[in-house]
RNA sequence: UGUGGAAUAGUGUAACGGUAGCACGACAGACUCUGACUCUGUUUGUUGGGGUUCGAAUCCCUAUUCCACAGCCA
């Protein structure tokens, strides 16, 4: 396929995407947007790592200012202390990294920008727009009344001058946490409950992981983020869903500070996958109780944990990029997931030869103490990959699932009297197999034809199956670990059962006295087979990128192959 | 029975009011040095009911269903 191609193909995906259509919209409208290039950011809060649902949100943001030749920043919403921590900033940041984003020297802290918020809030309390209430929380939650009661506080009509007073003293600390708070004035019978004069700043005296003790009050959400937002310039503010019914009060703080600019929210629905469980909440769980070995166990949907289950930035990349962007709460099916992998892989990964469940097979007519060099393939795609050297000799090793004594329907691998092609090696032609006293086979007998080597076959006849091996005088035990999903049910916050009930005991199976090419000694396969088409490897290296071999078909095949 | 959203095949996602398309899955076939990959084909869809119109997934009305919001979380 020509790059041209690809290029027209991979517009076409993006067509419908309704982000664009608006700011498409609004650049055509001018306006605000006049002379300035599309600015987006992506805003983690540093309270835990990055998953496969935080991708969706990186590639929008960073992949919306990249369509529009726009720049996007990256900012750590630090503006609650309680969950925050350091360790999490570095962790965001190499994901992103690792994804193939650059948000270039535009990093930043939203923690930064507290002197500024402190000045905005300042600004609406002498506007008559903020007021300092001393309702406890649970007279908060008392007053707030319901869908036919307005809300209510009886520190309302507070003077100005007494709320700057007492704001003032809120910051230098004078006051314990919780005994007040710095309320928007807005609209206590609104409809939309975040309306309803919401508390923009409270006192908390914890350490900030940025500002120490500098302060003891801090911003909230809805307060800090719009500002946030206008102090970087930031021309569309991309979020999810359940941020919807906060845009009336983005856009008030907006409207009613001296904001250096006006950022348009606009919404999308966030990404869920089935059998995947995508709540930080329940993802610490299982890094603190310790049902997972970490942050980045492969089990773990978190991007580090994908990264060691062999994922590529690519496939995530294409992933996202293919389930599109709307306003629907959906769920994607995890199998797309793997096809998007699966894709990657078979264009790019290099092959080998491993056999999971390794089963002697003796050339009897090979002569012994023999060995010869083989020459196959890396990826069959890409000859420029060029070709590895694999020895052979009379015994190898063979798939246990690529033999029969009692062939099934078309089955076309080996059963005495077939012919079946070593891949790259010879044709050979089973003649028999030798089992133990329990009548398990322990050993497949089998004569070559010399004239075939390579696999080739002079006389043009046709030989159904190929089969992968290891030559058993040269080749490496390896450890194969077969990572499966955690869970087995969607996101299963169900009744009062804990969502750790329904952890996957399969999820992790280590499969013993697995023969491999030397080259993936030390290697584990980060998905279970049965769920593959293309099984695959991944060296599990910490620090650094997954080496990714591939051998085609799944080892199971035959248990699929029955059920037909 | 408030406010704000959303309903298109099994799943996800498109379609200036003008032939409902694409991808994944499934199924069938061709090809093949792995039964994979690739290629070809098939199957399945506009939430219900009205209305406007030559013509509606799209506009209007209505019903239904689902989601989000009542933290001093983000």
């Amino acid at each position: 396929m020509s790059e041209e191609v690809k290029k027209i193909e991979n517009e076409e995906i993006t067509q419908g995407n309704f982000i664009h259509s608006f700011i498409e919209e609004d650049i055509a409208e001018g306006g605000k947007y006049e002379g300035k290039k599309v600015h987006t950011r992506f805003p983690p809060e540093p309270n835990g790592y990055l998953h496969i649902g935080h991708a969706k949100a990186i590639c929008i943001d960073f992949g919306t200012a990249e369509k529009f030749g726009g720049i996007c920043n990256l900012r750590m919403d630090d503006t609650n202390p309680t969950k925050e921590d350091v360790e999490y900033v570095d962790a965001i940041k190499e994901d992103i990294k690792w994804l193939g984003f650059d948000w270039e020297d535009r990093f930043y802290y939203a923690s930064q920008y507290f002197d500024r918020m402190y000045e905005y809030a300042v600004e609406l309390i002498k506007k008559g727009l903020a007021y300092v209430c001393e309702l406890t929380p649970d007279q908060v939650r008392e007053y707030r009344g319901d869908t036919q009661t307005p809300a209510k506080s009886p520190f309302r009509d507070r003077p100005v001058k007494e709320s700057l007073n007492l704001f003032q003293r809120m910051k230098n600390g004078e006051f314990e946490d919780g005994k007040m708070t710095l309320r928007a004035k807005i609209d206590l019978a609104s409809g939309n409950f975040n309306m309803r004069d919401p508390v923009i700043y409270r006192i908390n005296r914890l350490k900030h992981h940025r500002t120490g003790d500098k302060w003891c009050i801090y911003p909230m959400y809805d307060f800090a983020h719009p500002i946030e937002d206008a102090i970087e310039g930031i021309t569309h503010s991309l979020c999810s869903l359940e941020f919807e019914a906060h845009r009336p009060l983005y856009d008030w703080v907006i409207n009613n500070i001296s904001a250096p600019c006006k950022p348009r929210q606009i919404e999308f629905a966030r990404l869920g996958i089935n059998n995947t469980v995508m709540s930080k909440r329940k993802l610490r769980e299982l890094v603190d109780k310790k049902y997972v070995n970490g942050w980045d166990d492969p089990r773990m949907p978190t991007l580090c944990g994908l990264r060691r289950r062999g994922y590529t930035p690519k496939a995530i990349r294409s992933f996202i990029d293919q389930i599109g962007v709307s306003k629907v709460n959906s769920i994607v099916e995890y199998s797309f997931l793997e096809h998007c992998l699966r894709d990657d892989l078979n264009e790019n990964a290099q092959r080998t030869m491993c056999v999971l469940r390794p089963i002697k097979l003796v050339i009897t007519n090979y002569p012994e103490g023999k060995t010869e060099n083989f020459e196959v393939e890396n990826n069959p795609n890409r000859p420029e990959d060029g070709m590895r050297t694999v020895t052979f000799s009379r015994e190898c090793y063979i798939e246990e699932d690529d033999f029969m004594e009692e062939p099934i329907k078309k089955y076309q691998r080996l059963y005495p009297g077939n012919e079946v092609r070593l891949k790259s090696a010879y044709i050979v032609k089973c003649t028999g197999c030798k089992k133990d006293e329990n009548g398990n086979v322990v050993e497949v007998y089998a004569e070559y034809d010399p004239e075939t080597r390579g696999g080739n076959t002079p006389d043009g006849r046709k030989v159904r199956g190929t089969i992968h091996w290891v030559d058993a005088n040269n080749c490496a035990d390896a450890e194969v670990r077969l990572y499966d999903n955690l869970f087995t049910v969607p996101d299963p916050d169900v009744g009062d059962r804990n969502f750790i009930d329904y952890l996957n005991p399969n999820s992790l199976k280590i499969l013993k006295n697995c023969k491999a090419e030397k080259s993936l000694e030390n290697a584990v396969a980060p998905q279970n087979f049965q769920f593959m088409r293309l099984g695959y490897f991944c060296v599990d290296n910490k620090d650094s990128s997954p080496e990714h071999l591939v051998f085609n078909r799944s080892v199971s095949l035959k248990d699929g192959f029955k059920k037909k």
